[in-house]
DNA sequence: AAGTGCTTCAACCGCTGCTAA
DNA sequence: TTTAGCAGCGGTTGAAGCACT
């Protein structure tokens, strides 16, 4: 299947910038004719160039309801929770904010916020490549985490970060934990039975979100995660949680929903768990508990979560 | 002023997914 | 069911501008 380079039959199809004169062009062809199109376009409008570039050269420029500037602090929070959620789908995300172009937001997001990814000692190729997710679980990020949730105010892009890496953490120790025998169980962690820092976590656990309620799920009283979390293994021994187990969360209901992570924490399922990773998931379960302390009265970071994710 | 390195972002390339025949 | 044509997407490139020496 597939063909061909859509240019390479036109060896002398012009290439690079556009002109000024290209650009009137192609904006009289279109708000005459419309883009239905693009193929035959450059015929229409007079333009030696190929169909992709009068496509590209109009959705990413010409485009009368094209933001310019600077992205703002909300854009960028805004762009931070999506990719979260979406991964490197750039146009998905543009979808989510008007005026920007996925290849704006691709760029912003490769010389800025991967800048600021680095400098927070955030794997910026785990932030970047939507199936390669592999959130940092050495001890001394996940204290960076932990100091940046403490340090930064919730509005800060900062805390956000910490926020987004910390749930991606969680969840991933989740996943190999309900296949394990990992002693610090999230069951345990759930009921209490586990504990950190010589303290029992059940107390600090987390509050009900409503997120089983729109979707007509039930959860226990005192433990609303125990449906969602609670194990949902396949005949394969495998955590089936696309559909029953976290699906009645919406943070599963995405198109995206963490892949990777479910599918790397599948491959050790029967790999015993070592030290460094019991450390790891302890600095992770704290992290979590601090920010569940200091988040007691509002839970509008998971909200935040679960709201673009049923929107998209 | 000139040279060098870095950053930004518009544009290109190659691939994927959808649709119609 | 297969295949061809197309639009759209994401990764990458390279020219232009900027900062620094």
């Amino acid at each position: 299947m597939g063909r061909s380079p859509c240019c390479a039959e036109d060896a002398d199809v012009k290439k690079g910038p556009w002109t000024p004169e290209e650009d009137q062009k192609l904006v009289d062809c279109i708000n005459e004719h419309g883009h239905g199109n693009w193929r035959a376009l450059p015929k229409l409008a007079g333009l030696n160039r190929c169909g992709k570039s009068c496509r590209l050269r109009w959705t990413n420029y010409l485009r009368p309801d094209i933001k310019r500037g600077k992205f703002t602090e909300e854009e960028e929070g805004e762009i931070i929770k999506l990719h979260a959620v979406l991964g490197n789908k750039w146009s998905r995300i543009a979808t989510h904010l008007p005026g920007r172009t996925d290849n704006e937001i691709k760029n912003y997001w490769n010389t800025q916020i991967r800048k600021k990814l680095l400098n927070m000692g955030i794997d910026p190729q785990a932030q970047a490549q939507a199936h390669t997710h592999k959130p940092r679980t050495d001890l001394n990020h996940l204290l960076n985490l932990s100091h940046l949730l403490c340090a930064s105010h919730p509005w800060d892009t900062a805390f956000k970060l910490a926020k987004t890496q910390l749930l991606h953490n969680l969840l991933k120790i989740i996943n190999s934990n309900l296949a394990s025998q990992n002693p610090y169980s999230f069951q345990g962690f759930l009921d209490g039975t586990s504990t950190l820092s010589g303290k029992q976590l059940a107390p600090t656990a987390p509050k009900p979100l409503n997120i089983t309620e729109n979707a007509g799920a039930t959860a226990t009283s005192q433990n609303p995660w125990a449906y969602n979390f609670g194990g949902d293994l396949n005949s394969e021994g495998k955590l089936g949680i696309s559909n029953r187990s976290l699906s009645t969360s919406a943070v599963v209901q995405t198109e995206n929903p963490l892949p990777e992570l479910v599918s790397e924490s599948l491959h050790q399922t029967s790999s015993p768990i070592n030290h460094m990773d019991k450390m790891a998931d302890a600095a992770t379960y704290e992290a979590w508990e601090k920010l569940i302390m200091e988040d007691d009265d509002d839970c509008s970071c998971w909200k935040e979560f679960l709201d673009l994710s049923s929107s998209t």
